[in-house]
DNA sequence: TCAAATGTCTATCAAATAAGTCAGGATTTT
DNA sequence: AAAATCCTGACTTATTTGATAGACATTTGA
């Protein structure tokens, strides 16, 4: 029940360029080195993102890649259905005996409804607004 | 993104003692038949729920499982944190960057509100109410 | 009392997935 | 030409998942 790397670092890419908006090219290794990340990982997990038309590449010194569209029109959703596949607690939920397709069902809708209405805007221009520390994070 | 199969044969294995409860006790053989799952798999899987206090088990012939709560009493989230540890969409949440944090924690609440609400006694009589079958699996 | 049915426990293993590495080529700018 | 960067595919390693096997303990009922 768990977003992998893949997603998360995609976020980390997408969240960086989002906060670059309109300043020119960033590159990957920029990326990787401020956050502690292996800069051949990323290449592979911009390569789907770039053919989704997420991101541009732009090529050469002084290259990088820059956002294709605003960050407002980037959901966090997105990111995660091109890095992750589908939005769906199980494969196959056609398959499943009604009580517990629909149970998956809920659980799906559920996360859909915070990825798809989550952009980079909002993640790239988030301040700490206040969730404590003691917040339990395990429950 | 996913349930693994721990968490949906657990819950498979819960339905179908909740569905029995008051009538005695159920073989894991009787219900790795009508599923057609392995037997020996689901004694992995029920070790933990027995540990945990979920269900009871009864020796010898004529033994089984039963629940060791009401139906009522337990929740489809009780399983799954048994089978699969921690409702979280990723490891280590503290670690993650303000904005990031913010979103893993939506999702994991989002995740928890249904899981922790859907009780055994909902899944176990659950009659198909009309999601019809041209509902759209992926998003 | 004994055989059959069932749960308990430990060990092992194969397949799939996730995560990351490596090597080298192509393109653009300076 | 040299440097920086993107691009591509193959490869490796670690972990998780799903499954199998077998010895053993307990209970029922003939």
């Amino acid at each position: 029940m768990k977003i992998s790397t893949k997603g998360r670092y995609g976020l980390t890419i997408m969240i960086e360029l989002a906060k670059k908006h309109g300043e020119g090219p960033t590159s990957l290794k920029t990326i990787a080195q401020a956050n502690d990340l292996s800069e051949h990982y990323l290449e592979q997990l911009i390569a789907p993102l770039r053919n989704a038309g997420f991101v541009k590449s732009i090529r050469g010194a002084y290259g990088g890649y820059v956002l294709a569209k605003g960050p407002t029109e980037i959901s966090a959703g997105d990111i995660i259905r091109v890095l992750e596949g589908p939005i769906s607690p199980v494969e196959g939920i056609e398959d499943e005996e009604p009580a517990k397709r629909a149970l998956w069902m809920r659980i799906r809708d559920a996360v859909k409804g915070v990825l798809d209405n989550t952009t980079l805007e909002e993640l790239a221009n988030h301040t700490d607004d206040g969730e404590s520390d003691s917040y339990m994070f395990y429950i």
